[in-house]
DNA sequence: TTTGCGACTTGGCTCCAACGGG
DNA sequence: CCCGTTGGAGCCAAGTCGCAAA
């Protein structure tokens, strides 16, 4: 199912909460929480918060200001955890950092760490054409066998996958390969394809000391080449092994689907470390394409890819501070739009009656990226990749008006496909001088004509960076997702129990995700797994009710006898209901947190968009029993246990 | 002004280890 | 302790944005 086709029509307000974007609620632009200056809030997300309070509580005189850390805490052997902790210690947040634009000063790694080579298919595997056996050369072997792993999949039998993969796949072949294979109808790799369903069963169906030994290896490579010195720090590097060859598939209808992503070798690959450093080696009888001492970079490694030509890098892991310092930065930048945000929307609105064409089409745009939380629209070269769009490359056939609507007046149906193809579909009431804008600027227009044919990227980001330092389009998303977790979470958390509380943030983080359109295909389990809830919660209601009778029956035997047995008696079935209700409910709220999440992915939000002091300023409110906290009074601190 | 490139962030999906309920 | 469920790391594609050459 392509990913255009997953996305229904957007629900009308589910009356649960509110949808930022939904006619009624206006975020509240003015409010001041997204003021507040925790000197003393942890950063990382509340779910990890939560798990690791009593960390927290231990160093809580001397922790600052943080952007969030994304450290996974990786079970390490003993020997090595001391370091780690030591490691983990290391408050970047505190230091200097540099004002040259350099991003180190030393750096030490030891190369990426290749695919493993090919394995030849063993002898009695065979590949048949025409309906005959016929043995490959190794070369046009591995291609063929990237396609029959896939066989599964849908793509393979879609014409442009078939078509672009058929003709890299015969780039590889022999010439008397070639001039033999001519159809890739005539191709069967079932055989193949059998085997390594079989091979992967197998895999499953490991010991578990193989299995172990598998994982002792991945964690000596890890050790090896997961790690690098950047400035006396030990680092974790986020991808240090090299993309294996494959087919590529693309999202979305890619015009590339099915080409060969060719093996990457180490005559491809650059690195990058400081001269004073060990270099990195290749492999034996190898040499790199090239070793470069770029301080004003970030990257370890680099290789051009063949499909679209462009450059892929080993970073470092999100975790370190090179990485944590742009994210703190990025929530400064957020932050410090907010001081400005009434300022550059008064301008926007100004904008908007222009006697310049070009300045009207900035403003509604603008107003879009603003209100709707749209990408910036970069424009794209066509043929090269999936056709989508953002804000600057709408399209006349991607919006309709509608003078009115229901009991709207004008009305803008936007339906386009964004990044990674994800459909963009929302109707939504604008002022009147937008829609007059929007008619204008559809005047004399093919469907397929720039609605905003006077703007590019370029010209907005230029006059943004004009009303403020820094500001760019996807600043606004960055603020406008934080803004209304804040918003949604004063909003909607209850004095309630703690499941009522998390639901109240998932619901919260879910107004964001929406508001982004992060979306995701349902999981295939979906039905099935709610299902499964369903029944437990139905036991469970039987238990409950079960549980009552019994407690009706002890209290009944009491009156009867009045003594301390029964009493007591009383008392443990009591507490027995209680116990159940309580997990009833957790269930009930576990049923609808899930439902509600069917086609809404959190984790993008939450990674990139949400400002982690939110998250943990609101933790602490609700669970700190007696923390005072610089921040707005707008939570109440509340007792818990 | 346009185009292309380089560096970096953001994105959905997959897979598997770890978790927790029975 | 078993086993189904799930969270999240890992993968790698696809954006944004600045800059310099054409």
């Amino acid at each position: 199912m392509s990913p255009a086709a997953i996305k229904s029509e957007p629900e009308e307000d589910n009356g649960f909460y509110p949808s930022p974007h939904h006619k009624n609620s206006k975020r509240e632009y003015d409010d001041e929480e997204f003021e507040f200056k925790p000197k003393k809030v942890k950063t990382e997300h509340d779910k990890k918060a939560k798990k690791r309070k009593h960390e927290y509580e231990e160093d809580e005189e001397d922790e600052d200001i943080k952007p969030k850390k994304k450290t996974k805490d990786k079970k390490v052997t003993e020997g090595k955890k001391a370091k780690k902790e030591e490691e983990e210690k290391w408050k970047w947040w505190e230091e200097e950092r540099y004002t040259d634009g350099s991003k180190w000063r030393f750096l030490e790694h030891k190369g990426p760490v290749f695919a493993p080579p090919y394995e030849p298919l063993p002898g009695n595997v065979k590949f048949y054409y025409d309906g005959k056996p016929m043995k490959l050369s190794a070369l046009a072997e591995e291609v063929a066998t990237f396609f029959a792993k896939m066989l599964d999949h849908e793509y393979t039998t879609k014409d442009i996958f078939r078509k672009n993969f058929f003709k890299d796949w015969r780039k590889e072949m022999t010439s008397e390969e070639k001039s033999k294979i001519t159809d890739l109808n005539k191709c069967n790799f079932s055989e193949m394809n059998e085997y390594f369903k079989a091979q992967s069963e197998a895999r499953k169906q490991m010991s578990k000391e193989e299995k172990q030994k598998i994982k002792e290896e991945n964690e000596r490579l890890l050790q090896e080449y997961g790690f690098c010195i950047m400035d006396n720090h030990k680092e974790r590097i986020g991808n240090f092994r090299i993309e294996p060859p494959g087919l590529f598939r693309g999202r979305g209808d890619h015009p590339k689907m099915g080409m060969l992503k060719r093996r990457i070798r180490p005559e491809d690959i650059i690195i990058n470390c400081s001269k004073d450093s060990k270099h990195p080696k290749p492999p034996p009888g190898t040499k790199w394409k090239e070793v470069r001492h770029d301080n004003k970079v970030t990257w370890l490694a680099s290789w051009t890819e063949n499909i679209q030509g462009s450059i892929k890098y080993i970073m470092l892991n999100p975790s370190s501070r090179i990485k944590g310092e742009k994210d703190w930065q990025k929530y400064e930048t957020a932050r410090r739009l907010k001081k400005c945000v009434d300022r550059i929307r008064n301008q926007y609105r100004d904008d908007w009656k222009s006697k310049e064409m070009r300045i009207r089409q900035r403003a509604v745009a603008l107003y879009f990226i603003d209100k709707l939380a749209l990408r910036a629209g970069n424009e794209k070269e066509e043929g090269e990749t999936a056709d989508t769009v953002g804000c600057c490359s709408l399209r006349v056939e991607h919006i309709k008006l509608y003078p009115k609507m229901d009991d709207q007046e004008y009305v803008v149906e936007f339906d386009f496909l964004g990044k990674d193809s994800i459909r963009y579909y929302n109707k939504i009431p604008v002022e009147k001088r937008v829609f007059k804008n929007l008619q204008l600027f559809l005047e004399n227009k093919q469907p397929e004509d720039d609605l905003f044919d006077r703007l590019n990227t370029s010209i907005l980001n230029k006059h943004l960076q004009e009303l403020m330092d820094g500001l760019t389009a996807k600043v606004f998303r960055t603020y406008n997702a934080s803004i209304t977790l804040q918003q949604q979470l004063k909003e909607l958390t209850s004095d309630d129990s703690i499941p009522a509380k998390i639901l109240s943030y998932n619901r919260a983080n879910r107004a964001v995700a929406i508001l982004c359109n992060h979306q995701r295909a349902p999981p295939k389990t979906f039905e099935k797994s709610m299902q499964n809830l369903q029944t437990k919660i139905d036991e469970k209601q039987n238990q409950l009710s079960a549980a009552r009778k019994q407690l009706k029956a002890a209290k009944a035997d009491h009156k009867a006898s009045h003594d301390e047995k029964s009493k007591k008696a009383v008392e443990v079935k009591r507490k027995a209901v209680q116990r159940i209700e309580e997990q009833l409910m957790k269930l009930q709220v576990q049923a609808t947190d899930r439902e509600e999440n069917k086609q809404i992915a959190l984790g993008t939000s939450k990674l990139n968009y949400l400002d982690p002091r939110i998250s943990v300023a609101w933790y602490l409110f609700n669970t700190a029993e007696s923390v005072v906290l610089p921040i707005s009074s707008d939570f109440t601190i509340e007792k818990l246990n």
